[in-house]
DNA sequence: CTGCTGACTGGTA
DNA sequence: GTACCAGCCAGCA
């Protein structure tokens, strides 16, 4: 037969998931940034959606944050998410993370800035 | 099927 | 800096 791949039914859940287990310790990736790796870049807000009811231990959902470098939500417990990634080296000074650039990941590939 | 929700994002005021 | 708005998308009633 032709395996012609059918969209599971839980196709976009199951790759966020997965984006987000492959997160490592220490490191954040933003909504939009798991949405893209999960093959919908538009779809931060679905991924929003999908983390609040994750509730998997397995699922290191606090790895995951907002744009720019903001906390972005946690079930109503912003403190336990910046506890969470304190301890794993991730500082969150007000609502932003410091030195965003050297915990984000995937690491942040920036185009050369002109070279002249 | 339609409609609303919301751990988002970028823009404007 | 904060507040509000429109666009976007998967999940669910």
């Amino acid at each position: 037969m032709h395996p012609v791949r059918r969209a599971q039914p839980d196709a976009f859940s199951s790759r966020v998931l997965s984006v987000v287990r492959r997160i490592p310790p220490g490191r954040v990736a933003t909504y939009g940034e798991v949405a893209a790796l999960a093959g919908r870049p538009r779809a931060a807000r679905a991924v929003g959606n999908i983390m609040r009811g994750c509730g998997r231990p397995d699922v290191p959902c606090h790895r995951v944050i907002a744009a720019g470098g903001r906390l972005g939500g946690y079930g109503g417990s912003e403190t336990l998410k910046r506890s969470l990634l304190a301890a794993e080296g991730v500082i969150v000074s007000g609502s932003r993370i410091r030195e965003l650039d050297r915990v984000r990941w995937p690491a942040t590939r920036r185009r050369a800035p002109r070279t002249s």
